[in-house]
DNA sequence: CTGATGACTATAG
DNA sequence: CCTATAGCCATCA
């Protein structure tokens, strides 16, 4: 894996990492934020590449509708909509309303964070 | 290199 | 709401 693909991936991890406890996005917003266009499968990938003992909140993270991405019954699905249950997120029939949970940063949460380091690729 | 795959999304019917 | 289709692009075999 090339350093510009592992800088992507941190940068990806990064602003999930920068998701509110109790809040929600999609891989699409997840993409746009980070900088990276069309990215949404890239967060994908990226999330299924997470290293063991990281601490990305993962399960805040869904398809823009708000449906949870895995298949329902199986065991990723049962734990992030079990995860979601525990921190005040209302899970219904495997969906969320995303009207309510989505996390909509704030413009000084964005300059808060240092541009610069991001475009060293 | 090449083709298949997928933790995506938008659009159309 | 659901299915079908078509873009999308990093990974992986």
């Amino acid at each position: 894996m090339s350093q510009i693909q592992a800088q992507r991936f941190d940068r990806i991890w990064a602003t999930i990492r920068d998701i509110p406890e109790g809040l929600v996005a999609s891989y699409g917003q997840i993409a746009e934020i980070a900088g990276i266009v069309r990215g949404a499968r890239q967060v994908g990938t990226a999330l299924r590449c997470l290293p063991s003992g990281h601490n990305v909140p993962w399960h805040r993270v869904l398809q823009a509708s708000g449906t949870i991405a895995f298949q329902k019954g199986s065991d990723k699905f049962d734990e992030q909509s079990e995860r979601l249950s525990k921190e005040g997120v209302a899970i219904l029939e495997g969906k969320v309303n995303m009207r309510k949970y989505c996390w909509q940063p704030d413009l000084d949460e964005l300059l808060w964070k240092p541009r610069d380091a991001w475009d060293e690729e």
